[in-house]
DNA sequence: GCACCTGTCGGCATATCATGCCATAAGCGA
DNA sequence: TCGCTTATGGCATGATATGCCGACAGGTGC
């Protein structure tokens, strides 16, 4: 019997493990998210059947979160990646969820992370060219809530991108 | 008729312009990349033939670069992200592209960019816990070519991830 | 050792979908 | 107004998704 491995819970997701078919799954998956089943089935060795039934329930229970068409940047117009480094004022509770709030509803910042060290907020932010994101940073990020200081580093170049995760770490740990 | 607008263009790649169901596509697409051409196509107000049709003219295009599933990190035992600054030697451009090559090589580094600023080089990195990282960075990354410098800025809560690219800037100019 | 239970597999039938082909409608220039 | 170009929609066919069934293997208790 193949054995599957708890690796994470919420009391709202069924309990799932993953074995070496699951990893597989996620893998090819990662890969390329328009898999047919039939092909996905052949890929990690199962018949078309029981490849459904396990990612439908990678689904379900939270480990796949969803399937995106990866659009190329230049090409949509949009020639500008910048990373962002946000102070924000300390002891503002609400207002650092304010700010939090505010990002969320930015379409230009694709994503947003609280992070240690010298900035307090890390953004990534994808605008057409610079006059947009003097717009941007002008008009509406020096204005969010309890920002202090703002950094912006210019993406010059991509080395790598969105690369699938890695999950190697899985193969020692499961039979 | 309706008219597109030229906005990417490589030698390699057929002209594209994108219209106001182009876009609805890739922002349906984007939202989700599994979306049946059937389901598709009566979001966007075509029938199922010509939908497709836009789809792979999209593709072959380059602007639609690829489908994947997003997982779930922490669901798949990746708990820690970190935001890495690496700054590299000056004048030595063959090491600094060995940088590129290694951290190309490295699954747990899922992006790379060059960028102004303080660092040379930002880097998102994802490793199951902090035993893993410590391992990646002083057996690995400390070790990659002309690397001066490296500072590691760990994720604490993430407000916004892999967010849809906004589309809005094409809206005004395409009619 | 045997019966039973549980979980997973593979096969099958059916509804849905992808995809290529063709006729048609709408814009554009002569 | 007449063609030419371009995109659309419908249709036929082959492929796919999906739910249901029985089969089978591992584990458990008698």
């Amino acid at each position: 019997m193949i054995c599957r491995q708890v690796l994470y819970m919420r009391w709202d997701m069924p309990k799932i493990s993953l074995d070496v078919i699951d990893r597989k799954i996620l893998a090819a998956l990662q890969r390329n998210g328009r898999l047919s089943n039939v092909e996905l089935a052949d890929e990690v060795g199962l018949s078309p059947s029981p490849c459904l039934r396990r990612v439908r329930l990678l689904e379900e229970a939270g480990m796949i979160t969803g399937y995106h068409a990866a659009l190329d940047r230049a090409g949509v117009g949009l020639g500008l990646t910048i990373f962002v480094g946000v102070k924000v004022e300390r002891h503002h509770e609400e207002e650092a969820t304010a700010f939090r709030e505010a990002v969320q509803a930015l379409p230009e910042v694709v994503s947003c992370h609280l992070v240690s060290g010298e900035a307090d907020f890390l953004l990534q932010v994808v605008v057409p060219d610079l006059t947009a994101y003097e717009q941007l940073l002008l008009g509406t990020l020096l204005k969010l809530p309890a920002v202090s200081d703002i950094r912006s580093n210019f993406a010059i170049q991509t080395v790598k991108d969105r690369a699938p995760l890695p999950l190697d770490h899985l193969e020692a740990e499961a039979r």
